[in-house]
RNA sequence: GGGUGAUUAGCUCAGUUGGUUAGAGCAUCUGCCUUACAAGCAGAGGGUCAUAGGUUCGAAUCCUAUAUCACCCACCA
C-alpha cells in the first residue's frame, strides 16, 4: 500500500464522509452503556449559507456527538432547518421582484409554492455544507419547522394555550418594521445611539397665566397629545394637577395627571403623553384612562390626516420641521438643545421601525415562565458556562408578554377564524372543517398571519422526535430531554428560553439537561464579520484551501466557553502543519510496525501479560498514555474542549513524537513489545482525537489497521495503570538531555558531532540514567557515557547541572574559557536570586507558623536542591579564575 | 442607569478551588536537509500578569475602587 508523505485531506474527507453517512454509522446504535445521548441541532435558516459560528456550532456538537458514540452511549444528533419566516419571504421577494412581480400578483397558494422550491433548493444545500464540516447528524432524521409534523404540534400548543387563557388577542402597542410590512417583538428590535434634538415647548394652562414646559425629541407627535404628566410629588406642579393645558397648534385641552413614571431630574420634570405613538405613554393612558389609539402617524411613518396640514409629511422629517417652524411662531418653543437618543431599528429589515397601537396575538410568557423558574432552581437544567445564570434569571423573571403574529405569508398560519362581516373572532381550532360547518365556509375566514418562527422552534426538541400531544412516540420516550443544548450565547433569549417556556409547559420536562452557550466569532482583529467590512471568512473556502479538520481544530481549540474567539487564517494554516505532523506520525508507526492488525484490547491485554519485558522509556509512554486518556475524558464529560484540545495535541506532538518515536528508533532492536506499545499509543492517540478531527483519524486508522472502522470503535476505556514515579524520573533524564542539547547550541557543537560525556548524581538518579542509557546517549548525542556517584574532575568540561545531577560534557576543542564563565556567571546570578528568596520566605516566621507543612517541606526541598546546585557552580566557576 | 466579559510575551490566547523562578502557539534570533515529517528538528531571547489600594505567611488568581475596550438589558420623554 502506499502512504503518502504528505497529508492530502481531499484524497479523502468527503468519501469518509459519504462512506459513514451511508453505512448508518451517523445512527444511534444499541447503548453499550445503557444510557443514550441526544442533541437537537439549532435549526439553521433554510436561507443562504453557513457561516463561521454555524461551523463551530457543528464542530462542538459535532466532538460531544462522536465521543459519545464511541463511549457506546446511544447517540442521536437530528439535523434540520428552520423556515425563517421573514428572512425567507424576503429572498423570495427579492427574487420576485427581479422579473417585476410582487407576491400580491401570484397570490397566497402559488406565492408559498415559490418559497417551497426555493426552501428544497436551499435546504439540500445547507445540509450539504453541514455534511462537508463533519457533522455526523442522523441524516435520515432530518427535520423542518413546517413539516407537516410540526406545524401540526405548533396548531395544537396554540390552540391549547389560547384555550388555558395563555395566549390572547390583544390590542397594544407594538413594533412595526415598515421595510417587512410586519410587526416585530421585542427582541428583535436593535437600539442605536443617534444624535437628535430636544425641543422644549411651553402648554399654556388653561384659565391661567401658568405655563408648563415639556421637553420631547419627537414633536410632531404633540398632535396626539392626550395629557401631560408630572411626578406626583413634585411641588413645583402640585397645584397643577388636576388642571389642564392647551395643547398648541391643535388647542384642544388636555389633563395634567401626575404619575410614578415621570422623572422630576430629566428634562423639565413634565412630560407629554402621547398613548398612541410611545410604549411608555401607551401603559400610562391605560393607567389614566386616556384615549389609546388617537394616532396622527400612520405605521409607515408617515403623518396620518388626523395631522391636518400635516398629513402626507413624513413624521420624523418633514413633518418635525414643520411642527417646529409653527410652534415657533405661536412661541411655543422654548429652546432645541442636542441630544442622543436611542432609536430602535429593525434587526432584519434594518429600517427604523414604528410603534403602533395594533390587534396582535400575544403569549403570557410570565405565566409560562413559573415552571421554568422551579425547574432553574431544582437544578433540573445547567449553565455552561454559569455566570450566564444571571443573565439567564434577570430574563427569565421579567418576561414580557411575546407578540407571536406576523403579517407574512410564509409560516405556521394562526388557526384562529373570524365572522367575515363583523370581523369579531368565532373560533379558534385545528379543525377547519369543524369551523367551516358550524359557521358556513362563507361566513368565516381564517387569519391571515402567520406564527413568530421562534414559535415552532421552540418547540424543536421534543417535535422532531415525532412527538405529537396524544402520542409522544419511541424517539420522545427514549431520548428526551436533550443532554445538551448547544448554541451561541446571542440567541439564549430569542430561543433557549422559549424552548424552555414550552417544554415545561407541554413535556412537564425540562428539554435539555445542559445548555452549553459558546461565544460569537469575530475577525481577527476583533471586529465582526460582516459583508460592508469584507472581513467575513466562508468556512467553505477554508474547507477548500485547507480542510475541514483544519477549520475545526481552529475554531474549537483556544475558544474558552461563552468567550469570543478572534479567528485568523493563520490559525487553520498552523493546524494544517500540525495535522501533517500526525499524518507522518502515523506513517512512521506504519512504516515500522506495518499494519496494526490485532485489535486494542488484544495488543492491551499482550502488553500486560509481557510487562516485565517492557522498557523504562515504554512504561512511561503509556503511563503517560493513561494520564491524558483520563484527562481527555474528563475534558469531555466538563465541556472543556479546548483545553483538552490542546492537551491531546501537546501530547501528540511533543511527548509521542519527540521522545517516543525518537526513542523507539534507538530500541527496535533490542525491545520486544516496542512495536505493541508504538500501536497502541497511535490507536489511542487516534482515538481520542477522533471527535476533533474526525476524518483525518479516520482515514489513518483506515491506514494502518488494513481497513478497521474507527467511528464505530471503543473509547480507549482500557489503559494501564499509571506510575507517577516512574514519570517523574523519566522527566527527569529529559531535563537531563535538555540540558546537555543546550550546553551543545551554547557551545556551538555540530548537531552530528558525538561528544563524550560524565554523568554525577546520587545514587537513585544514577540508576535512572544508567538504566536508559542508550537513550540518553541516542538523544543528547553522547559519543561515550560515564555514570558515577563519586566527585568528578572537571577539568575543561562544560558544566551544567539539573535537580541533583551534574552534568559534564566533554567538548574539547569547543570550549570557550569566556564564553563558559559568561554563561556559568548568568547562571550563579539567576541561582543566587532564586535562593534568596526562598530563604526569605522560609526565615518568615508568620510563613511558618501559619502555611501548611506540605507547603513548607516543598519550600525547604527547593532550597536545598538550589544551594547545592549553586554550590557547584561556584566551584566550576571558581576553577576558571 | 444596571449588568456581563475582557485587560497576562510583539500577536492570539491558556492559567479549574490562592502555594514550582507565570505557560503555549505564532512571530523573532541561532544552528541543523538526523531516511516519518525542511509543511521538519534542536536551542535561545522576550512578561511590574491594565492601574491603585486591601485581605493573606503567600495574590495573575480573592475583595474594593479606577481606567480602557466589547457586549447585553432598561419606560430619562
Amino acid at each position: 500500500m502506499e502512504f503518502p508523505k504528505r497529508y492530502e485531506p481531499k484524497s479523502f474527507e468527503d468519501a469518509i464522509g459519504k462512506r459513514d453517512e451511508e453505512a448508518g454509522y451517523y445512527q444511534p446504535q444499541e447503548s453499550r452503556t445503557g444510557k443514550t445521548f441526544y442533541i437537537p441541532i439549532p435549526p439553521p435558516n433554510v436561507t443562504g449559507n453557513l457561516h463561521i459560528g454555524h461551523a463551530l456550532t457543528l464542530t462542538l456538537e459535532d466532538i460531544m456527538v462522536r465521543y459519545h458514540r464511541m463511549k457506546g452511549d446511544s447517540t442521536l444528533w437530528v439535523p434540520g432547518t428552520d423556515h425563517a419566516g421573514i428572512a425567507t419571504q424576503a429572498k423570495v421577494e427579492q427574487k420576485l421582484a427581479k422579473s417585476g412581480k410582487k407576491k400580491e400578483d401570484l397570490g397566497r397558494e402559488k406565492f408559498l409554492e415559490e418559497v417551497w422550491k426555493w426552501k428544497d433548493e436551499y435546504a439540500a444545500n445547507i445540509n450539504n455544507q453541514a455534511r462537508k464540516m463533519g457533522a455526523s447528524c442522523d441524516w435520515s432524521k432530518e427535520r423542518f419547522t413546517l413539516d407537516a409534523g410540526l406545524n401540526r404540534n405548533v396548531e395544537h400548543v396554540f390552540v391549547d394555550l389560547y384555550r388555558k387563557g395563555l395566549l390572547y388577542r390583544g390590542e397594544y402597542m407594538v413594533n412595526y418594521s415598515p421595510a417587512l410590512g410586519s410587526v416585530i417583538s421585542d427582541i428583535e428590535v436593535d437600539y442605536k445611539e443617534e444624535d437628535s434634538k430636544m425641543y422644549y415647548v411651553t402648554y399654556f394652562v388653561s384659565g391661567s397665566d401658568n405655563e408648563l414646559t415639556i421637553a420631547t425629541t419627537r414633536p410632531e407627535t404633540l398632535l396626539a397629545d392626550q395629557a401631560v404628566a408630572v411626578h406626583p410629588k413634585d411641588k413645583r406642579f402640585k397645584k397643577l394637577i388636576g388642571r389642564s393645558v392647551i395643547l398648541p397648534i391643535v388647542n384642544k385641552e388636555i389633563p395634567i395627571i401626575a404619575d410614578d413614571m415621570v422623572d422630576m431630574e430629566f428634562g423639565t420634570g413634565a412630560v407629554k403623553i402621547t398613548p398612541a405613538h410611545d410604549p411608555t405613554d401607551f401603559e400610562a393612558g391605560k393607567r389614566h384612562n386616556l384615549k389609546l389609539d388617537y394616532q396622527v402617524i400612520d405605521k409607515n411613518g408617515v403623518m396620518t390626516k388626523e395631522a391636518g396640514i400635516f398629513a402626507g409629511q413624513e413624521a420624523a422629517t418633514t413633518a418635525r420641521d414643520n411642527v417646529v417652524e409653527l410652534l415657533k411662531a405661536k412661541g411655543n418653543l422654548v429652546k432645541i438643545e442636542p441630544y442622543k437618543q436611542r432609536v430602535g431599528y429593525c434587526s432584519r429589515g434594518h429600517c427604523r421601525i414604528e410603534t403602533v397601537v395594533s390587534t396582535q396575538w400575544f403569549v403570557k410568557s410570565s405565566e409560562l415562565a413559573k415552571k421554568v423558574i422551579v425547574g432553574h432552581k431544582k437544578g433540573e437544567f445547567k449553565i455552561v458556562p454559569p455566570r450566564f445564570n444571571k443573565t439567564f434569571e434577570e430574563w427569565i423573571n421579567n418576561l414580557r408578554d411575546w407578540c407571536v403574529s406576523r403579517q407574512l405569508w410564509w409560516g405556521h398560519q394562526i388557526p384562529a377564524y373570524y365572522d367575515v362581516k363583523t370581523g369579531e373572532l368565532v373560533a379558534v381550532s385545528m379543525n377547519p372543517e369543524e369551523v367551516y360547518a358550524k359557521f358556513g365556509k362563507e361566513n368565516v375566514r381564517r387569519d391571515d398571519d402567520v406564527l413568530d418562527t421562534w414559535f415552532s422552534s421552540a418547540l424543536w426538541p421534543f417535535s422532531i422526535l415525532d412527538w405529537s400531544p396524544e402520542n409522544p412516540g419511541e424517539l420522545f420516550k427514549k431520548f428526551y430531554p436533550a443532554s445538551v443544548l448547544e448554541t451561541g450565547y446571542d440567541i439564549l433569549f430569542f430561543w433557549v428560553i422559549r424552548m424552555l417556556l414550552m417544554g415545561y409547559e407541554y413535556t412537564g420536562k425540562t428539554p435539555f439537561e445542559t445548555i452549553y452557550l459558546h461565544g460569537l466569532i469575530f475577525d481577527e482583529t476583533g471586529r465582526k464579520m460582516s459583508k460592508s467590512w469584507g472581513n467575513v471568512i466562508d468556512p467553505l473556502d477554508v474547507i477548500k484551501d485547507h480542510s475541514t479538520d483544519a477549520l475545526r481544530l481552529s475554531v474549537v481549540v483556544g475558544n474558552t466557553p461563552g468567550n469570543n474567539l478572534n479567528f485568523s487564517l493563520r490559525t487553520v494554516e498552523n493546524n494544517t502543519l500540525l495535522l501533517n505532523k500526525l499524518w507522518n506520525v502515523a506513517r512512521f508507526v506504519w512504516m515500522n510496525v506495518g499494519d496494526v492488525k490485532d485489535d486494542y484490547r488484544t495488543i492491551h491485554d499482550r502488553i500486560v501479560a509481557n510487562a516485565d519485558k517492557l522498557l523504562p522509556h515504554e512504561k512511561w509512554i503509556l503511563s503517560r498514555c493513561r494520564y491524558v486518556t483520563d484527562k481527555v475524558t474528563d475534558g469531555m464529560e466538563k465541556f472543556n474542549f479546548s483545553e483538552t484540545g490542546g492537551d491531546l495535541i501537546g501530547f501528540m506532538r511533543d511527548e509521542f513524537a519527540d521522545f517516543a518515536i525518537e526513542e523507539y528508533k534507538i530500541t527496535k532492536d533490542s525491545s520486544v513489545l516496542g512495536t505493541d506499545v508504538m500501536g497502541y499509543c497511535l490507536l489511542t492517540i487516534l482515538k481520542l482525537l477522533h471527535p476533533y478531527i474526525p476524518f483525518v483519524t479516520e482515514e489513518l486508522y483506515n491506514r494502518i489497521t488494513d481497513g478497521k472502522i474507527l467511528i464505530t470503535s471503543e473509547w480507549p476505556e482500557c489503559a494501564f495503570e499509571r506510575d507517577e514515579a516512574l514519570e517523574k524520573d523519566m522527566a527527569l533524564l529529559y531535563d537531563v538531555i535538555r540540558e546537555i542539547r543546550n550546553i551543545r547550541a551554547s557551545k556551538g557543537i555540530k548537531p552530528g558531532e558525538n561528544v563524550p560525556a560524565t554523568i554525577r548524581a546520587p545514587k537513585k538518579s544514577a540508576a535512572v540514567m544508567s538504566s536508559n542509557e542508550a537513550i540518553l546517549k541516542g538523544l543528547a548525542k553522547i559519543s561515550e557515557l560515564t555514570v558515577t556517584l563519586d566527585k568528578v574532575e572537571a577539568g575543561d568540561m562544560a558544566y551544567g547541572v539539573v535537580g541533583d545531577v551534574d552534568i559534564f560534557l566533554d567538548a574539547g576543542s569547543f570550549v570557550d574559557h569566556e564564553a563558559e564563565k559568561i554563561r556559568l556567571k548568568a547562571e550563579i546570578q539567576n541561582k543566587k536570586e532564586y535562593v534568596r528568596s526562598l530563604d526569605l520566605k522560609l526565615t518568615n516566621q508568620e510563613f511558618i507558623k501559619n502555611a501548611p507543612e506540605k507547603i513548607i517541606r516543598l519550600e525547604q526541598e527547593k532550597k536545598r536542591i538550589a544551594e547545592e546546585q549553586l554550590e557547584k557552580l561556584v566551584l566550576k566557576f571558581s576553577a576558571y579564575e
